[in-house]
DNA sequence: CTAATCGATACCGAGTTGGTATTCAATACA
DNA sequence: TGTATTGAATACCAACTCGGTATCGATTAG
């Protein structure tokens, strides 16, 4: 199904709501009131993205998190790889991991390219591009055309 | 991890097989030799790509299965959705399956977004393109620009 | 000093996933 | 028409990943 999995997605819920009240603070209490996702599973998700830099904590009364950077500047890969480590499609395509038909597989070397096409799409939506309105920086053509159209006057 | 299924990585290394020796036809023993995929493994591979008629049986000595059309008409959506169901990043891009957030997600309504993005890498991108050398369709500039350069002279 | 809040570790139950076994059905060819 | 070859269908299983929980320790505002 090629999905993320529910952490990630609760990890970037979580971050959209940082990004809302920001430069503000959030408890992991407050966040897990305000995303319905239980707070155990909230603590785990913070040390993850806290460990990432994706958020900055504060211990004590009045602590909690608040986001790192602007939300322009935090892609939806960044999360995942916070959460999940690096998306990688295939094995062949993963850091870690090992597919036992290497050295058979005659697709080996192609899937890296496909996986760094994935990753991109991921590296080009920020936070605030999932939060907002708008088209996702990707101009509704790219429906029908080609993926990119071939650059003029090169080559 | 963002990876598609091991089950699914077979199946396009099935494809790609059959593709290579297209218009002829490979049993599913030779499959299993050529791929070092487990014999029943395959079976069920091949189950599933027939029923979403990405291949073409035929029973009885010399049978075996076939490429339904060419390589170039097979994306690798194709493949996946046949194998593991239609790709959906989370359980709101997605068609079964319900995500206990709705009602409090503020982000539900904007996944389906960034799925049909990645969607589309997947469909425009062909077994053919997957197996042969090449850019993979996609110019290497589209990794320093915008996704999609503003189509020249429009609105 | 104390309450609020984050930090870290270990553990667990369930569901998905990859893999297997078995039996039945179709068909080329002698 | 019989037999060997090949796909079709069903049921089942084991292992691992994943989401979730519990517990205790460390920091800091007031």
């Amino acid at each position: 199904m090629l999905k993320v999995g529910r952490l990630a997605d609760y990890g970037i819920l979580i971050l959209h709501h940082l990004g809302r009240v920001r430069p503000a603070r959030l408890s992991m209490d407050t966040l897990a009131e305000l995303t319905h996702v239980p707070l155990p599973t909230v603590r785990k998700l913070m040390r993850l993205l806290a460990e990432a830099d994706l958020v900055v904590s504060k211990r004590g009364p009045l602590g909690g998190y608040e986001l790192a950077r602007s939300p322009q500047q935090i892609s939806l890969a960044d999360a995942i790889t916070a959460i999940e480590g690096r998306p990688a499609l295939t094995a062949c395509a993963s850091d870690r991991g090992h597919c036992e038909l290497a050295g058979h597989c005659e697709l080996a070397g192609r899937w890296p390219g496909v996986n760094a096409l994935i990753l991109q799409v991921l590296e080009r939506t920020s936070l605030q591009d999932l939060g907002a309105g708008g088209s996702l920086h990707v101009p509704p053509p790219l429906l029908r055309e080609p993926l990119c159209p071939e650059p003029p006057g090169r080559k």
